[in-house]
DNA sequence: TTGTTTATTCTTTTT
DNA sequence: GAATAAACAA
């Protein structure tokens, strides 16, 4: 199958090294690539692909390629065909979960579902499973909804239906879990739904139940290749697998050191074991680093160099010359914000543009005072992550009464919007509602289109009535297979959405206007790329898109995400911020050994981001919860040698104490954060122009006449800022800042 | 039944 | 400080 002959002359178009090119032309069996951070590693896996296409005889549509995100398969997609000329739409390139639903909706009926069914997303998910908990009557007190949800999501990602599992001996906790379980899959497959675990156990249960079906896709897919193994769980290694276990044809490419979603339900054994389960796989590691100066690497390489359970690797590159790492100490999180908006300002005037700077953080909650900030400086910015668009309230309305029509059993989208907006039918009336449906064994919905409710008040009528009618003429208008964003259309104005978001004129209702016409947009737009696809289609697409999959690097925007956001990506200049001990290693995972080293490979990660340029921060104190509270640096940066990089400290003098004010406050809470944040300083931060930020409360500051003294307040700003300040003689004076000529002590 | 105010929780990280 | 749940008035 390897013509070595054949294939050098193409190998030789593209630039390799010698690992690289051995890894791309083997194909006699599994084969394993442990591939550092900016070694290469996507540049191997298209040029596998091309090769496999161009020379092993392959068509795209035998090639199953996942990825960890849609827009890496996109990328690759393309840069494919770019290698081999030829169409690759056939191509099984994209995430586990969008490859799996492709395999689903296909073969849906042999589980029991229609190709039509409908994805739950996580909020999908925590209604439902709150409606079984109402049901079986488990309080919420006793078991958080979210909890439960975890439960189950462990269960399903190591791929144990229900009926596997047995409560005898078991917690009466755990007894209450693997009930819930049992009654949220029973629900899930009335209402015709799949949440996102499903989509790949499922799969799995697919294939063990139809031993044909799996084989029919076992001669389909003739090579398998896996992205990002470090990040597989135990479906999506059970699922590989079984797609690979006969011809052996597989290539898997990851790293252990940037394992970071074992939360999700990833485990690293999957690629530290990979050779085991396959037996006489070929391993390679890739190390020459082509992305980050010899500065960084040092630094990152002496990070992960303290966990232990890793396969021992190192980066190298064979630049010299680079900045140093920085390390600096900030008194709080608005002081870190603008300073690190400040040295952004001034890289963009230089050489680096915008879009090749990023701020990285570790939640999302930080990102809000830098969007702040650079909004105030008038620097580009975009925010990758955090709530996305199809999350929104009025987005998830619109999508709901699209669902609908595609799955009228959408019990959680018809609970959405039965009665939005406004129209008289409250939580009674969805009582006896559901007390009908489930007599007539039919869904609420059905009931409501068939406008066969019983015993109902007169007021609730006369809305399900209009609910029903409106909905009837929708599903006319599908059926006269009008144009998609006519049928929302037709929603938006019959069910007065829209006006009602008109009359209400405030700057929020604004808002969600713009974004129904942006959806709007996204509907036009997309049918007319893809005329011969279905509603169902739109909606799959919409529920498995990432928060970075729409994002493109541009040029005049600074980028913000979160560390795991940032996983695969590189830019000039980083800001590793908020390197404190509870927020990296989250404070949650401080008693556990093994998430602390999943911590560390976050720090990891997120260092190795940076191509020229890595400057980290710490604060003393950050707004969390809506009050201060005292931070100490990261754990993770004791641990790295004090040469590896350069400390600078900007907390300046100002460093009273603050006391964490926790819990049990309740009524005096509101009052405890005032007075917190008075204590802390008056928001002199607030009107800065850009060049007047040298004064701080606190300072220490000698006046040429008076001598030494401390500013105890400051007032106006700019050219009229005036100080108080306290001198060493027990004289208090104010003074004008401009004319003060004070230096900085 | 609806819209308003008040209390309470929430922050890891995401397909 | 924001989002959500609960409590309350109209």
């Amino acid at each position: 199958m390897s013509d070595i002959t054949a294939s050098s002359s193409f190998i030789d178009s593209i630039i390799l090294n010698q690992v690289q090119k051995e890894a791309v032309l083997y194909n006699e069996g599994p084969q394993l690539v442990f591939a550092g951070a900016g070694t290469g590693k996507t540049r191997v896996l298209t040029t596998k692909i091309a090769y496999l296409i161009k020379h092993a005889g392959m068509f795209p549509n035998n090639i199953f390629a996942a990825t960890f995100t849609n827009k890496a398969a996109a990328e690759m997609r393309n840069r494919v065909e770019e290698l081999t000329n030829i169409p690759c739409t056939g191509l099984w390139i994209g995430t586990f979960h969008s490859l799996c639903a492709r395999i689903l909706r296909r073969e849906a009926f042999k589980i029991g579902y229609e190709s039509t069914f409908t994805i739950y997303d996580a909020t999908d998910q925590l209604s439902l499973i709150k409606k079984v908990m109402k049901e079986l009557q488990i309080d919420e007190r006793t078991m958080q909804p979210r909890l439960l949800r975890r439960m189950i999501s462990k269960y399903k990602n190591a791929c144990i239906p229900p009926g596997e599992l047995d409560g005898a001996g078991k917690s009466f906790f755990e007894r209450e879990v693997i009930n819930a379980y049992a009654r949220y899959q029973r629900e899930l497959k009335r209402v015709m739904a799949m949440d996102f675990d499903d989509l790949l156990t499922n799969t799995v249960f697919l294939f063990r139940k139809n031993p044909d079906v799996l084989e029919t896709y076992q001669n389909h897919f003739r090579y398998v290749l896996v992205d990002e193994y470090q990040d597989t769980n135990l479906s999506q290694f059970y699922l590989v697998k079984l797609l690979a276990r006969e011809h052996r044809r597989i290539f898997v490419v990851g790293d252990d050191d940037q394992s970071i979603y074992s939360w999700r339900g990833a485990k690293i054994e999957n690629i530290l074991s990979f050779d085991k389960v396959f037996s006489n796989t070929k391993v390679y590691k890739l190390e020459q680093n082509y992305r980050s100066s010899q500065a960084i690497l040092d630094f990152a390489n002496s990070i992960i160099s303290s966990n232990k359970n890793r396969v021992e690797k190192k980066l190298w590159t064979p630049l010299k010359s680079s900045m140093d790492v920085v390390v600096t100490r900030y008194r709080d999180d608005r002081q870190e914000a603008d300073a690190v908006a400040e040295k952004i300002g001034d890289l963009s005037s230089g050489k680096i543009e915008l879009g090749d700077i990023a701020i990285l953080f570790r939640t999302n909650a930080q990102s809000r005072i830098f969007e702040e900030i650079l909004r105030k400086r008038n620097i580009n910015y975009v925010l990758i992550g955090g709530t996305s668009f199809y999350e929104r309230k009025e987005v998830k309305d619109c999508l709901a009464y699209l669902r609908l029509l595609v799955n009228p059993l959408d019990s959680i989208g018809c609970e959405r919007i039965i009665n939005v907006p406004p129209r008289g039918i409250g939580a009674k009336t969805q009582e006896r509602l559901a007390k009908v449906a489930r007599n007539k064994e039919k869904s609420v919905f059905e009931i409501v289109l068939s406008k066969d409710f019983e015993v109902i008040s007169g007021r609730a009528v006369k809305g399900l009535e209009e609910l029903s009618d409106i909905f009837n003429h929708l599903i006319q208008l599908k059926e006269n297979s009008a144009p998609l964003q006519d049928i929302l259309t037709q929603m938006l104005t019959e069910t007065g959405y829209v006006e009602l978001l008109e009359n209400e004129d405030t700057e929020e209702s604004r808002m969600r206007l713009e974004n129904i016409n942006e959806l709007l947009n996204a509907l036009t737009i997309w049918n007319e790329e893809n005329p011969q696809k279905t509603l169902t289609d739109f909606l799959e697409e919409i529920s498995l898109v990432s928060d970075i999959d729409g994002w493109k690097q541009s040029g005049n925007a600074v980028n913000l995400m979160t560390l795991h956001c940032a996983k695969g990506l590189e830019f000039k200049a980083i800001f590793l911020v908020g390197l404190e001990d509870g927020l990296i290693p989250s404070r949650q995972n401080f008693n556990d050994e093994l998430k602390l080293e999943e911590e560390c490979r976050l720090f990891y990660v997120g260092s190795t981001r940076a191509q020229e340029m890595l400057e980290c921060s710490y604060v003393d104190n950050r707004m969390r919860f809506g009050m201060y509270m005292p931070m100490a640096p990261s754990r993770f940066i004791d641990s790295v040698p004090p040469a590896l990089y350069r400390f600078v400290d900007q907390s300046m003098l100002f460093t009273k104490p603050v006391k964490p004010i926790r819990a049990p406050l309740r009524k005096k809470q509101h009052a405890e954060k005032r007075k917190n944040r008075e204590f802390f300083y008056q928001p002199f931060y607030d009107d800065f122009s850009q060049e007047t930020i040298q004064y701080r409360m606190g300072q220490m500051v000698a006046h040429n006449k008076y001598g030494q003294g401390k500013i105890l307040s400051i007032s106006g700003f700019g050219v009229d800022m005036r100080l108080t300040i306290l001198f060493h003689d027990g004289s208090r004076k104010q003074m004008m800042a401009k004319f003060a000529n004070l230096q900085a002590l």
